[in-house]
DNA sequence: TGCCGGTACTCAGTGTTACTATCTACTGGT
DNA sequence: ACCAGTAGATAGTAACACTGAGTACCGGCA
């Protein structure tokens, strides 16, 4: 996928890395693995880490160093209170978008 | 809505914009006021011109010059063939993200 | 011993996007 | 003469994802 993805990720991707977060701890590495097996093939390695060091700064995430047998210490990243409050209001808002467009698809062609 | 919607919307206003284009011809003050009624509220006049420049720019659109009975002229905007097959795209890309987004909503609590 | 691939994280620079705020301009009504 | 509503344009800002490169640690293989 193109460009397109790109410009539509932005926002996106904050919002998934934390769903995916919401689910267990997870750390930088393991989640860019996830996000490709999960079908978004061409997201960066930098890009991931650029996300959760802007999640780290904004208080959402606990962050945890733990050693890796191979390879050099994982930080471990998991949802904090805040966090969790965050990524309620992103559902909220994604429902929100994605009821527009949905409507706005279906009153395509009539 | 807050600072989320701002940043769920880039890259997906310009879809909107052009779905919007796709159903009839418009102009930009027209559809602004109908992005307010479709209940994007605080979407700014300024931001939906900047959009339509865009797509104008990139050759997604045919303009023409309409005289208004009250007020300047008016730019309307319709759809041109490049224009189809880039919305079309929007959609595709859309509906991937959708999906992906679904699944992991889905996966959360379990 | 030396090297390479896989793991794991970091960072500077770039382009795109939506928002804010302000400005111009035309019309009709008071 | 003034003002509200209509209609469009623009400079500056902040946020975001991407590119490309770099650092570091480990195990296995020749």
């Amino acid at each position: 996928m193109g460009k397109q993805l790109t410009e539509l990720l932005k926002g996106t991707l904050e919002g998934i890395v934390l769903a995916i977060l919401g689910e267990r701890p997870a750390y930088g590495y393991e989640i860019t693995a996830r996000l490709r097996e999960q079908g978004f093939a061409d997201i960066a390695e930098g890009t991931v880490y650029a996300v959760l060091v802007r999640v780290e700064q904004r208080g959402l995430v606990y962050v945890e160093k733990v050693p890796s047998e191979k390879g050099p210490p994982r930080k471990v990243y998991s949802l904090n209170g805040d966090g969790r409050d965050y990524l309620d209001e992103f559902w909220r808002t994604w429902s929100f978008l994605a009821g527009r467009l949905d409507q706005l698809r279906d009153g395509e062609d009539r």
